[in-house]
DNA sequence: CCCCCCCC
């Protein structure tokens, strides 16, 4: 009855845990550092989204044997086909692919040293790979670009994007090409950006800009003759730093065009000179800045690169009315934050039904005041969330406009009262934007919002929309959990985990709760029914919620967590009714019952919190989500964890 | 060359 795969998984959680020790210790880490989105900076919450490196093919195309660069570099592509081809004098297969970068794809040649590949399966169409290390011959005009080494990211069932055959090299760096457009294009996830593909038709001449104008998606350290026409969405305030490599000042811009946005910085001297001549919201003519790699821990915009304005760098307002990127943006909506994780990015926009003063917050962290104000955000959804604006937004916050709409793009989502919303430096806010968003938000509050109640998200909605996911990028041992001291005061309280069920508390697994919908209050047993304090109301029966607490292990060691409904439900797959009723029916099927629930896995999302009771201190993990393995995708994954170490 | 995104 049981195939072996489940049994695995049944075993004792020593023994299956043992395996996945041996599994995950031999490649740290090799997980979030290949498929996770953060690493890549996509503004989505899905655990798997793979980034292709849009432009490769492009300098696939064009490259020459002094391109050191694009050889040293790591490129990500999806391949769309593999074929073997005819070899004509006995030597090994040959496999010819065609790869894309979700922009274009190009033909390819494996190098026979990776054959295996192809006959192991590892690699099939639209695998996503990383290719490590590559060598171009140069036959006449024509360009062969070989892969030598890669990774496995990825097997994916569909072409990622909509690439398109890439020109031949040879006209001018291949720029223009009319099918090279970008894919559809939000603002939290840009379409991979194209590498140079659009050209202005009459850039106006200035002197001194030299180039064709690009695309911001299309900058790379590869190309040094650009001017990008953009516009400047955010300016930091000027920022001065002091510590053992030295001390200066600086300040930040977000540069924003169509095609995608890009962070610009100045230092010391060249702060002077740009920082009064850079104004939010103005269009300008940017040339000759450097281009150096994003460090993208620190970066909160989705890209690769940004610009070092240097002493020589030009920057020329642009007064053209015409054709000037607007901010783009991909609303969520508030009642849907709960679907994000905790630090996601994301876009909003809603009625600012309330507005703080300016108060002073003191960082722990920087020893210093910092000026905040927050905002009450609503908007048709009917929940309602709090938002707060730090440094130079707090004190610019424009209080004489009652219930203004403001849209935020690339704001962060935080657990403050289950959900809160807060703005980064690189954040904007447009308020009364002249989008359709804005004005539908407006007739709708002046009409009826106004008058209305929200729902504020919650921490105890658990199992609902505002409980934190299952994160795969977020997953701990228990025995890290607990040495790490999550749910200590200025620790993180939440994680995720894989664990077994040991052991289920079979006293109190439930109360008697209140029937109304929503309530779960408990009910007190009266002469002529159930009472509920809250709803002042006496019910024939309770509806019984369960309160569970369990013992849970993984390879690590053991934990108890608490669960509620949900849980309850997840674990017996039947109603607290149904199983009290069973245990008043037939204590041994009840007994079989809790038997049978241990030794199933679970991921788990999990929350941990400190809590004194009868002056004992303890950390208690409470389950905020609990979701049945799905094995195919849990050994899928495992799998491309392999491959992805395995075709190194 | 910064790199903190804060607090309840």
């Amino acid at each position: 009855m049981c195939g072996g795969f489940v049994c695995g998984y049944k075993r004792k959680p020593e023994e299956v845990t043992e395996e996945r020790s041996r599994i995950t210790g031999s490649f740290p880490n090799a997980l979030s550092h290949t498929v996770t989105p953060t690493h890549f900076r996509t503004h989505t919450t899905t655990a798997m989204t793979y980034q292709l490196s849009a432009g490769s093919c492009r300098l696939f195309q064009t490259c020459t044997p002094e391109d050191a660069d694009v050889f040293n570099t790591e490129h990500t592509v999806q391949f769309l086909s593999i074929k073997k081809v005819g070899n004509t004098n006995n030597g090994p297969d040959r496999y010819r692919i065609i790869m894309s970068d979700g922009v274009h794809y190009m033909q390819a040649m494996l190098a026979t040293q990776l054959n295996q590949l192809v006959q192991d399966n590892v690699i099939t169409k639209c695998t996503v790979a990383t290719i490590e290390k590559l060598t171009c011959n140069y036959v006449q005009d024509k360009r062969l670009i070989i892969i030598l080494a890669l990774r496995v990211l990825a097997h994916t069932t569909e072409k990622i994007g909509d690439p398109q055959q890439i020109e031949p090299a040879g006209n001018d760096q291949g720029i223009n090409s009319p099918g090279a457009n970008q894919a559809a294009s939000t603002s939290t996830t840009p379409a991979p950006g194209a590498a140079p593909v659009q050209r202005q038709q009459a850039p106006p001449p200035k002197p001194g800009r030299t180039g064709n104008i690009y695309p911001i998606e299309g900058l790379s350290p590869y190309q040094n003759n650009w001017t990008i026409k953009a516009r400047v969405t955010q300016k930091s305030d000027i920022k001065t730093w002091s510590n053992n490599r030295g001390e200066g000042k600086l300040f930040n811009v977000t540069l924003m065009d169509d095609s995608g946005e890009i962070r610009g910085t100045a230092f010391n001297t060249v702060v002077d000179e740009l920082y009064p001549k850079l104004e939010e919201g103005k269009v300008y003519y940017i040339s000759k800045a450097r281009v150096n790699l994003a460090k993208k821990k620190f970066s909160n915009l989705n890209n690769d690169y940004e610009l070092g304005f240097e002493r020589n760098t030009e920057v020329e307002e642009c007064h053209e009315v015409t054709n000037v990127p607007t901010v783009k943006y991909n609303f969520v909506p508030l009642d849907a934050l709960g679907e994000l994780n905790k630090d996601a990015l994301c876009d909003v926009i809603g009625i600012v039904k309330e507005a703080s003063e300016v108060t002073q917050v003191t960082s722990a962290k920087l020893n210093r005041q910092i000026p905040k104000r927050e905002l009450t955000l609503v908007d048709r959804s009917g929940f309602s969330v709090r938002m707060t604006l730090w440094g130079k937004q707090a004190e610019q916050y424009n209080e004489s406009e009652t219930t203004p709409v403001i849209a935020f793009k690339g704001v962060k989502v935080g657990d403050f009262g289950g959900r809160s919303l807060s703005m980064f430096s690189s954040s904007t806010m447009q308020v009364n934007p002249d989008i359709e968003e804005c004005f539908l938000l407006r007739g709708w509050y002046d009409s009826s919002g106004a008058e209305q109640t929200f729902k504020a998200h919650s921490i105890s909605n658990t199992g609902g929309s505002s409980s934190f996911g299952f994160n795969r990028t977020d997953m701990h041992s228990l025995e890290e959990v607990k040495q790490a001291g999550y749910g200590m005061p200025e620790k993180p309280e939440q994680f995720s985990a894989r664990a077994t069920i040991m052991h289920i508390r079979s006293e109190n697994i439930s109360y008697p709760a209140c029937p109304t919908s929503g309530c779960n209050k408990k009910v007190i047993q009266i002469s002529d029914g159930w009472r509920c304090e809250k709803c002042n109301q006496v019910f024939p029966a309770p509806e019984h919620r369960y309160i569970i607490s369990m013992a849970v292990a993984d390879y690590s060691g053991q934990a108890w967590l608490q669960g509620f409904n949900e849980v309850g439900v997840e674990v017996f797959g039947m109603t607290a009714n149904e199983l009290l009723e069973i245990r008043d029916r037939d204590i041994a099927e009840y007994n079989a019952i809790m038997h049978k629930a241990n030794c199933n896995t679970f991921n788990f999302s999990c929350r941990a919190k400190q809590d004194t009771y009868q002056d004992t201190t303890r950390i208690r993990y409470g389950i905020s989500r609990m979701l049945p393995i799905d094995y195919k995708e849990e050994a899928t994954i495992l799998r491309d964890l392999l491959y992805s170490q395995w075709a190194r």
